[in-house]
DNA sequence: AACATGACTGTCG
DNA sequence: TCGACAGCCATGT
């Protein structure tokens, strides 16, 4: 799973639960999130990984450095999410769009 | 092994 | 569009 995050291209953002269907466990975008707050590796971009919808989510109640981060890599935001969710969402490697 | 918690998601109002 | 409720998974006690 943390393998999958660390997998996130620069620039783009992925949601948990597309975290958890590339980690081949659909439906655990709750463990993800649970997994990134022990923080097991810091080499692991925690701040592209985002709620659906383009939430910000959360970041052990540093959301806003969160933001601050994304927006440090290109990722525009609208208040509280970010604006071509659709275009930077990240649903895995497979996606040509990508890359 | 079982219960409780949490950076989530989707549906209803 | 925003707020509340229920469902699912992994980790920790």
């Amino acid at each position: 799973m943390l393998a999958v995050v660390r997998r996130i291209p620069p620039g783009r953002v992925a949601t948990y639960g597309c975290i958890a269907e590339l980690a081949g466990r659909p439906g655990a975008a709750r463990a993800v999130g649970n997994i990134m707050s022990e923080g097991g590796r810091p080499a692991v971009p925690a701040h592209r990984v985002i709620a659906a919808g383009g939430r910000l989510g959360g970041y052990g109640g540093h959301e806003q450095l969160k933001r601050s981060l994304l927006l440090a890599e290109g990722v525009t935001f609208r208040g509280a999410r970010v604006h071509p969710f659709r275009a930077l969402e990240w649903t895995g490697p497979s996606r040509r769009l990508s890359r």
